[in-house]
DNA sequence: ACATTAAATTGTAATGGTTACAAAAATAAA
DNA sequence: TTTATTTTTGTAACCATTACAATTTAATGT
């Protein structure tokens, strides 16, 4: 398991106690990119954490979310979803099958002027409809 | 009330029956493009209409948005807001005053190779940061 | 105008993701 | 080890949204 310590590796740039829940879900986020939601995250660990909480998984993607180390997206508005942050990139969901794909995009490219004087600290986009899949 | 003539019109345009409830949830739309959330404009309408439901609120807006006269966004996570379709254009809030400004934003130019074979149907955008009022 | 059918609205209860909070457990510091 | 701090846990609360059945309203046909 390198995301182990590839995920051991990132708490501690951030200054971050790397305990074994902050681990397991970082890494588990380094492995599936997939944008989980906090109980897909929470089903895949149980088995191996026997006494995990919803609560502290809840608890370390804020914290992680706040170190800067992964992203929350809202797609769908019913529950949220978290990124590891690598680059800008959009996100297209599926209307049909619900499946979130990514999508690289340089929004450096298609900014406009009336932003002036707003700090921008986080940027997102994503888009909705149907798949190729789904299109058969 | 020259929303109200323009709500109906919108309705009739689109093949729907103008209630009276539409028509306000509409006009409400038309006149404050502030990306209301549900209960505000129950709240907002409830005076006038003193036996109106918080379902029918949501119902009429799913009616709006599945004709495309509207369209739900989430931005925050926490709850959908409602904006009358225009144009695409972004939305850019604020997480000291939560505030959401619009700015507009041309998508077509910052478009990337990676979704042909995607029918996209809904394009959304949206910043986070500090606005200009809160930087002071 | 009346009866019949369909559509719209209402109220209540349930759902489900998220959060508050206090207690328990684990870890670090003294 | 003792003490202090951090992390984790479990339960209950919160709140936006939805399901659903009943009621009301509007449209249609006679």
């Amino acid at each position: 398991m390198v995301t182990l310590k590839a995920a051991r590796a990132l708490l501690d740039e951030k200054g971050l106690r790397s305990s074994a829940t902050r681990i397991h879900v970082l890494a588990y986020l380094l492995s599936y990119p997939s944008h989980p939601t906090a109980d897909e995250i929470y089903q895949a660990l149980l088995p191996k954490m026997l006494t995990l909480s919803k609560t502290t998984i809840y608890n370390t993607l804020d914290l992680l979310t706040e170190a800067n180390i992964t992203r929350q997206i809202t797609i769908d508005g019913k529950e949220a979803r978290f990124d590891i942050i690598i680059v800008d990139h959009g996100h297209f969901q599926c209307n049909t099958c619900k499946h979130i794909y990514d999508f690289s995009v340089d929004l450096d490219e298609c900014m406009v002027a009336d932003l002036t004087g707003f700090k921008v600290a986080q940027r997102n986009i994503y888009f909705k409809g149907i798949c190729p899949n789904c299109q058969k």
